[in-house]
DNA sequence: TTGAATAACAGACAAAAGTCTGTTATACAC
DNA sequence: GTGTATAACAGACTTTTGTCTGTTATTCAA
C-alpha cells in the first residue's frame, strides 16, 4: 500500500505499541514493530521509529538490540519500591526490590518507596499497604515522619527528639511509643 | 582463573546484576553480563545464565536478543499505574499509563493503579499522592470506595445508593458529596 | 585413583537485529 | 508543471548477540 494513511497516524500507533513494550519490560525490535504493524519492510518500521526519536517521543541508544526507551521526563524519576525492610543492609534491600515507581520530584537526593505494613501511623493517613516514599538521610528532625530500623525491623513513626534520648511515636492510639537505646536505632529516610 | 570462588556466589552476583538490570527496562545481552564480571569467555556468563533459568530463578526466549526475564511469581501481577483519569476512554487511559506496580493478588480481575489527586477522601486515609489499587467493575454496594467518572473527570469516593440516584461522599467535612444525574456518572472500578 | 560436578576459558559459527542506499506513489504548496 | 514532504517498499550489508564444541583446573566423594 502506498501513503493511502494520513500523515502521523500511523506513527501514532507505532509509539503507543513500543510504549507499551517498553512499559512492560521489552523494548521491541525494528522487525518486532515492522510485522506488527505488517509494513512489507524493514525501513517502514525504522523510519516512524527514528522519526519519534527526533519528535522526543522516544530515545534510543543506537546499535543496539532492542535499544529503544522512554524518554525520561524531566522532573520524574523511578524510584525501587521496597516490600518490607527487616535486617540487613538497605542498599541490599534496594537491589532486591519489587519494582520501580516514577516518583514527581526535582531533587537529586536517593529515594525509594516503602509498603507500609501495621497500622501504627493510621493516624496520620498512612493505612496498611500504603506505599510512602521516603528520602534516604541519617538525620531528621524533631516532629518528621521517618523510617528508622530498630533492631532488625523497620518502622515508620514520627521522630521526637527528648533530652538525650530519641522517641519514636505512633500516630494511633493503639500503640506504644518506642523509646530505643542509642547503637539500637538508625534513621533510614524521611517520608516525604 | 580456575574455579576459586566458591560454588553458587558468583551466580549470586549474576542473579542480581541481571534482575536489577530487568527491573531498569533493560534486560542485559549475555556478553555485557560477560563484561560486567569480567569473564574472558561469553560461555562463562551463559553457563551462569542458563543455570539460573534451570534453576527458575530467571526466565527466558531462546535465540532472542536480551530475551532473559524475571519469572512471574505466582501471585503477584503488575498492574498499570495511571497519573490521571480525565476525560476519554479507560483503555486509553491505561495504555498511556505511567508504570507498573506489583499488587499481591490471586484475583484475575482487571485492575490499576491510580494517583490521587485532591483532599477530598483524607479523612479515609486516602491523601493526595496516594497510589490506590482500583479493580475495574461497572457495579458496586453502598457504602464502597469507589472511582467514578463524572462528567469529564475521574474522581475518588465513597458511593452512597439512594432511593433514586446515587451520591458520592468525599471523606472530608470540607468538601460536599456529589449527585450526579443518571448517564452523567459512571463507575469505574473500586478501591481495595 | 577415578569419576563427577563446578568454574572458567578459547574460539568459532549462526541467527537476530540495526543500518544503509535507492525506488515508487500520493498529497500539497508555489 | 515543479518541487517538497510523507508513506511505504526492496534488498542488501554489518554489527550485535545467542549458541555451540572443546579444553583446563579445582574440589569432593566413592
Amino acid at each position: 500500500m502506498s501513503p493511502f494513511t494520513p500523515p502521523g497516524e500511523t506513527r501514532e500507533k507505532v509509539y503507543r505499541f513500543v510504549r507499551r513494550r517498553i512499559i512492560e519490560d521489552l523494548p521491541p525490535t525494528v522487525r518486532e514493530v515492522q510485522e506488527a504493524f505488517r509494513f512489507k519492510a524493514v525501513q517502514t518500521a525504522r523510519q516512524h521509529l527514528e522519526r519519534l526519536v527526533a519528535e522526543g517521543r522516544l530515545a534510543k541508544a543506537r546499535g543496539q538490540a532492542r535499544g529503544y526507551r522512554l524518554p525520561r521526563e524531566p522532573g520524574t524519576l523511578f524510584v525501587p519500591l521496597l516490600g518490607r525492610v527487616q535486617a540487613g543492609e538497605l542498599r541490599e534491600a534496594i537491589e532486591a526490590c519489587e519494582g520501580y515507581i516514577p516518583v514527581q520530584s526535582r531533587g537529586s537526593a536517593e529515594m525509594f518507596g516503602l509498603r507500609v505494613q501495621g497500622e501504627s501511623m493510621t493516624g496520620a493517613g498512612i493505612l496498611p499497604g500504603d506505599v510512602v516514599i521516603v528520602r534516604q538521610q541519617a538525620r531528621a528532625d524533631s516532629g518528621d515522619i521517618v523510617v528508622a530500623r530498630v533492631g532488625d525491623e523497620a518502622t515508620v513513626k514520627t521522630l521526637r527528639l527528648g533530652r538525650n534520648r530519641i522517641e519514636l511515636h505512633p500516630a494511633n492510639p493503639a500503640f506504644a511509643p518506642i523509646f530505643p537505646r542509642a547503637g539500637e536505632c538508625a534513621i533510614l529516610g524521611n517520608v516525604v
